[in-house]
RNA sequence: GCCCGGGUGGUGGAAUUGGUAGACACAGGAGACUUAAAAUCUCCCGGCUUCACGGCCGUGCCGGUUCAAGUCCGGCCCCGGGCACCA
């Protein structure tokens, strides 16, 4: 082998072997346990950064140790090909959104093999296919064939210069983002699916979820949000138009005896009748119009209102009270009203006080204490005070009395109520997968038949920044069906849509003849190993579980759950540096152009650019992005050290779930253990030729040694099967390194055997990792099959054995001393060799032992009084 | 605002789940090798204190439980993710 460690040379060799033998082009075998390993794939936005690294080198690691235990590991890749950013950059750059796209995928796929990922590239799919997205189509036909698919008015935000929608992201401070306009809130048909009739069994799933971080599944559960509570209708004073009552729900019923007002949102159709004739209320509701629909700005907004004039006859007291409108109240959530309880409820409270409203205590403290209403509302559950026939109720006796109450009246009823929302699907969009909808003449809609799938999306198209291609062209819109001229939907999915099955179509992307091909998906499914940014932790998750389950009731997959075992990597952050403008703007500068200065600890005084030699400020570690401009170009990292020490790195300076924080001298630190590697095998070869082991004749060095080898088997073993903390199974590799250079006898050939078992364990347990340099050394030491072909270490127990282990004397909780002591000594002999210690002595001297707690093999604490 | 996370040396992190706080690295310091630099190797490296052995303090802040708390409980503060049309 060469002395020097070359990784450019290597990792193209090792990367070659991969693909000459076809490594990672796997088939169904029955009979194999199976491993499906996917990571989320990459929206192609045109380079690698280092999020997608980090999560790459996860599932390959996971991959490859996977594949060392002997499984039949599936682990592939392709493109979450839809989105926003191809429009906005083919407006940019004057190109179409398909030729940009497939142009970043073109060359992010090269990215991905210069890192020497792992995939089965023969599966390869990107969900601007046609092949891909014709069964999407056809799915959603069937879905609508259920009746699990409605088309209702729903709020989008509209640009009224534009005359086009927007998405959130494209809303800045309430303008459009191109126009500058200011963004109302419209009312348009969209398409529905009926996620809300799945949320039971969504939310009770989640229980087999064992190996989802709980997190996951907690932020999951509060989303769906199931709750139980009261729906009840009140009664309007005077009817307006057709209506003559409102419904609401609650979930403190108990505190019904204390409502003082109702609100109704600004679409309500109340609200709406009322504003004819009502030119205050008319522009009060317009003002709402103008307000964003994000839930965030909804929640941190000013509560306004205005008093509609008339009254809603209370369900169980008959009193009137006033009916208001506010913009907080949306109609897009339950049904548009709300009673308020301002003496309970906080938002109501501050509502009350804003426009002096009625505040009255139905609920005390449960305690007896008193509270005081004149400074924030009580939300907690009590008992209820001046609530007449209701007083003294607990909150579960006066839930049920009062829900009996209304019922008996014929007024309301005990109802389970979900904050899930079904999911709107309609995007007014061009690049995504058109919505297989033929909208009739006469109004109405039939789906497109299968025959007539894929709807196809025109490709060659020109983007004018307004207005989608699609709606803009009525010949693309022009169709036929049973003889009749018909109309095709313009709207286009949601990209929610295309990733919510990718996993599914992956174990079979080239089937024809269906959406799925049973035996494969049933062979493969469900994900044995999913890994992804934690911001997917809610939306994308829920969707690919919803969408599963659809699957299931179409006959497609068999199981329940698409994922079994989730984890969720954390960000990857950068220094980022700056310069104020005079006009208080910020201008960035990429880390790579800036100099540290440290003070004689090594602490940052300074940060320089490089060019001018100016001094900058620090804007710390955040999150790489284009805003700040601190983006680490893998490409660069690769380059400059190898795709093996960008990984190692990766993988080591956090653990997977934790945040990252990109340092170029860590990226150096990482090289340097790889050049260890190299140069100790080397040295190791120059050494001669290891006997066989012979175990009963080894020096205390060697037998140390392989103590050392055999405890780390069994530490990165679980560090990589059960613990996923890839950080430390790193650091446990470093240490077993560091006790070869320290253990070295290379004079000894028995002790040239033990360090051979070292090196070449070290070399299996960090191949998951740097699998290219561990390639290369594994055959330089000798061996036959490739490293990818050999199996995982086995643990010798036998080489665990100690005769002493170091255990910690503790006086009243504090060290005072370590002694040895043999292994699985009893209390008393620990105690009395504890006992012997000088430094044990002088804090126990003249002082009577109270207790002796001894944690076997670790720890005596020796108290005293 | 609501839901979910996270705060440990100069820095990233470790602590096998209540039992030696700081593994493994990075940065820094001292030295060896070298004409020199890089690379490499050796040693030091939480704070205060001590000639030394050692001692005291220390895991965001305040309080509690325990023989023993980074870890458990209660109350705060700060930072990050998500909030339904970014993906």
């Amino acid at each position: 082998m060469e002395e020097q460690y070359h990784p450019e040379k290597i990792e193209q060799q090792a990367q070659s072997w991969w693909e000459d033998n076809h490594c990672f082009n796997v088939a169904e075998q029955p009979g194999k346990e199976k491993f499906y390993c996917l990571a989320m794939f990459p929206y192609p936005s045109g380079k690698l950064h280092m999020g997608h690294v980090r999560n790459y080198t996860i599932t390959d690691v996971i991959a490859r140790y996977q594949r060392m235990q002997g499984k039949n590991v599936l682990h592939p890749m392709g493109w979450d090909a839809f989105g926003l950013p191809a429009e906005n950059a083919a407006i940019q750059n004057n190109t179409a959104p398909a030729k940009w796209t497939y142009s970043n995928i073109d060359y992010m796929k090269s990215q991905l093999k210069s890192l020497g990922f792992g995939f089965d590239w023969t599966r390869e799919l990107a969900t601007c296919e046609p092949d891909y997205y014709k069964w999407e189509q056809w799915f959603f036909t069937r879905l609508y064939e259920k009746g699990l698919v409605y088309k209702k008015m729903a709020t989008v935000n509209w640009d009224p210069v534009d005359q086009t929608v927007l998405a959130n992201e494209q809303v800045i401070d309430g303008k459009g983002w191109r126009s500058g306009a200011t963004v109302e809130r419209k009312e348009i048909p969209q398409w529905f699916i009926k996620i809300t009739d799945y949320a039971e069994q969504l939310l009770n799933d989640l229980d087999q979820l064992e190996h989802w971080p709980e997190q996951v599944k907690t932020m999951q559960r509060n989303w769906i949000g199931k709750s139980r509570g009261v729906e009840m209708t009140f009664a309007l004073a005077t009817a307006v138009d057709e209506y003559n009552t409102f419904d609401i729900y609650t979930t403190r019923p108990d505190t019904l005896m204390g409502v003082t007002y109702v609100s109704l949102a600004a679409e309500h159709p109340v609200a709406l009748a009322l504003a004819k004739d009502n030119p205050d209320l008319a522009s009060f509701i317009a003002s709402c119009k103008k307000q964003s629909v994000a839930e965030a700005d909804m929640a941190t907004m000013d509560k306004l209102g205005i008093d509609t004039g008339i009254k809603a006859i209370h369900p169980l007291t008959g009193k009137e009270v006033p009916v208001w409108v506010a913009n907080y109240v949306l109609m897009d959530y339950g049904s548009g009203a709300v009673m308020a309880v301002p003496g309970h409820d906080q938002r109501d409270y501050e509502f009350a006080k804003k426009y002096s409203l009625s505040i009255e205590q139905v609920i005390a403290p449960a305690n007896g204490e008193e509270c005081d209403l004149n400074t924030c509302a009580f939300v907690e559950k009590g008992v209820l005070v001046n609530s007449g026939e209701f007083n003294d109720l607990d909150f579960a006796a006066a839930f049920d009395a009062i829900a009996k109450a209304l019922e008996d009246q014929g007024k309301g009823k005990v109802q389970t109520n979900y904050r899930l929302r079904d999911w709107g699907v309609s995007r007014q969009r061009y690049w995504g997968a058109p919505i297989p909808m033929f909208n009739l003449p006469a109004g109405g809609e039939i789906p497109v038949p299968l025959e007539k799938l894929p709807v196809l999306l025109p490709e060659d198209v020109t983007m004018d920044g307004v207005q989608s291609p699609i709606k803009a062209d009525p010949e693309w819109r022009k169709a036929e069906h049973g003889g009749e001229a018909v109309e095709h939907e313009t709207d286009t999915f949601d990209t929610f849509m295309e990733s919510s099955w990718y996993y599914a179509r992956y174990t079979c992307p080239q089937f024809a003849d269906g959406m799925l091909d049973k035996d494969a998906a049933d062979y493969w499914l469900p994900v044995d190993q999913y890994v992804g940014g934690i911001e997917h932790a809610i939306l994308h998750l829920l969707y690919a579980r919803f969408f599963h389950k659809l699957m299931r009731d179409e006959g497609l997959v068999t199981s329940d759950e698409p994922f079994k075992r989730l984890l969720c990597q954390g960000m990857v952050l950068a220094d980022s540096f700056f310069r104020s403008n005079d006009d208080g703007s910020k201008q960035w500068f990429n880390p790579a152009e800036v100099t540290l200065e440290r003070d004689d600890k090594g602490k940052v005084i300074s940060a320089r650019l490089n060019e001018s030699g100016e001094t900058l400020e620090v804007g710390g570690m955040t999150k790489m992005s284009k805003s700040k401009n601190n983006g680490i170009d893998p490409q660069t990292a690769v380059e400059q050290y190898g795709a093996d020490t960008v990984r190692l790195f990766t993988m080591f300076a956090a653990p997977p779930e934790q945040t990252l924080e990109w340092n170029d001298a860590g990226v150096e630190g990482a090289n340097r253990f790889l050049r260890r590697l190299w140069k100790t095998t080397y040295e190791h070869l120059q050494a001669g030729i290891p006997v066989t082991l012979d175990t009963d004749n080894l020096s205390e060095n060697a037998t140390n040694l392989r103590r050392k080898t055999h405890e780390t088997i069994a530490r990165v073993s679980d560090y990589y099967g059960e613990r996923q903390t890839f950080n430390t199974a790193i650091a446990a590799v470093m240490e077993l390194l560091n006790e070869v250079t320290a253990c070295a006898e290379r004079d000894n050939e028995q002790s040239l055997a033990a360090e051979r078992e070292a090196l070449q364990s070290a070399l299996l347990l960090i191949a998951p990792i740097a699998p290219h340099i561990c390639h290369v050394l594994w055959q330089a030491l000798g061996n036959e099959a490739a490293i990818i072909n050999t199996p995982w270490p086995i643990v010798d127990q036998s080489a665990l054995v100690r005769s002493s282990i170091t255990v910690v004397v503790q006086v009243n909780g504090k060290v005072r001393g370590k002694i040895e002591a043999p292994v699985d000594a009893d209390q008393d002999s620990v105690q009395a060799l504890a006992l012997a210690e000088e430094n044990v002595q002088r804090f126990t001297e003249d002082k009577s032992i109270r207790k002796v707690i001894h944690v076997p093999n670790k720890l005596l604490n020796i108290v005293v009084g």
